[in-house]
DNA sequence: AAGCCGGGGAG
DNA sequence: CTCCCAGGCTT
């Protein structure tokens, strides 16, 4: 009599069938590549990836190419997606590996852990993925499978939770095939296991799933305890003169760290308070926009004021602005109709939409 | 252990 | 609206 195939013969079989395997980052894989997909995919959606990934690579196509190229490309490759400190330990990580392994990638595990933005989970899935290197992993994908399969309770975000999944994907993953392993439980967690309405009629575990026996897959895994979100507000300013506007960058760290947006002020009046500042205080600002933004951890209510200085006294206001500023290149004027490289916040892009359906800044 | 860090897709 | 996604870093 045949004994049942195990875990992993099964997740594999299932995988030759139906996994996906025509995904840019599945072409052709090296450290390089699997390693800038893994970071896009960190809280991101394979969809949503994509075309950031074709870019990106297009634009950095090995480890010296992203080096070598300024923060600034690198976070405008990355404007939209989120997660910036993600982009700031990529480009990071590739100067680490330019200086200190001669440009080619480490293929030592704690070497890889070790780079920045790399985990435990991200170090295993390029090492695994790309050289065939015998890693568990435990991303979104595997923690939900995993959950299900065991019937692990608690929300993963706990310690003990997490060291649980650990240990039972570390026990799950075969000695062989762990390429095709680790590729399939992310595509079983992405299609088959999702989120809401698991398609169990299809999977290949379903018969020793202890969340499906049980009917209850959706209590799997634990939800995270669910906290009320402040609201938050600020001024913007537009300062705008012939069809250029003036956007400062953000300290390294922090909220849009890196990243360049409009002047932001905690209330009106502090904003009025950089116009007297400026010379301005006799301009009367017209009003914008104003929107919600909404953050993982807060909202953010913004408010934006225009004002047009084309044709004045230029030169002043630029020494002036320049002079409230700490760090030299930390302004510049944005050319709405050539725009720079530069990363922008994604309430930065709204409120350029903004204003460019205004039309007031028309040549 | 808990908080921080974005944006978007799905329901 | 809410939930959460191919997480990792900081405190």
């Amino acid at each position: 009599m045949k004994s049942t195939p195990s875990f992993a013969e099964r997740i594999n079989a299932w995988y030759d069938q139906h996994g996906r395997k025509s995904l840019p980052w599945q072409q052709d894989k090296t450290p390089y590549s699997v390693w800038v997909s893994e970071i896009m995919l960190q809280q991101t959606q394979v969809a949503t990836v994509i075309p950031y990934y074709l870019k990106f690579m297009a634009r950095f196509p090995d480890v010296c190419a992203l080096a070598d190229a300024p923060q600034d490309e690198v976070l405008h490759h990355w404007t939209g997606l989120g997660y910036y400190a993600r982009a700031r330990n990529l480009h990071k990580a590739a100067q680490l590996i330019r200086d200190e392994f001669a440009g080619k990638f480490p293929e030592a595990f704690e070497q890889v852990l070790a780079l920045p933005g790399i985990g435990r989970s991200t170090a295993g899935a390029i090492l695994s993925l790309s050289l065939g290197q015998h890693h568990p992993i435990l991303d979104g994908n595997v923690k939900r499978v995993l959950a299900r399969h065991g019937a692990i309770a608690g929300w993963p975000g706990q310690k003990a939770v997490e060291e649980q999944l650990w240990r039972l994907t570390q026990k799950l993953t075969p000695a062989h095939e762990i390429q095709k392993y680790n590729q399939a439980m992310m595509d079983m967690g992405a299609g088959i296991c999702s989120r809401s309405k698991p398609d169990c009629a299809a999977c290949p575990v379903a018969i020793d799933c202890r969340a499906q026996l049980s009917g209850r897959q959706s209590d799997y895994p634990g939800k995270k305890p669910k906290k009320s979100i402040p609201a938050k507000s600020a001024w913007m300013l537009a300062l705008v003169r012939d069809g250029e506007v003036l956007l400062h960058k953000r300290p390294p760290a922090g909220i849009w760290g890196g990243l360049w947006c409009f002047p932001e002020f905690g209330t009106r009046a502090s904003l009025d308070e950089h116009l007297q500042g400026l010379g301005l205080g006799g301009k009367q600002g017209l009003w914008l926009t104003g929107f919600r933004h909404t953050f993982s951890h807060f909202h953010l209510d913004i408010q934006a004021l225009m004002l047009d200085v084309s044709g004045g006294k230029e030169t002043r206001l630029e020494a002036q602005s320049a002079n409230r500023i700490m760090e030299p290149e930390s302004a510049l004027w944005y050319n709405i109709h050539n725009p720079a490289r530069i990363g922008l916040a994604a309430a930065t892009e709204r409120l350029l939409a903004d204003l460019a359906a205004t039309g007031s800044n028309k040549q």
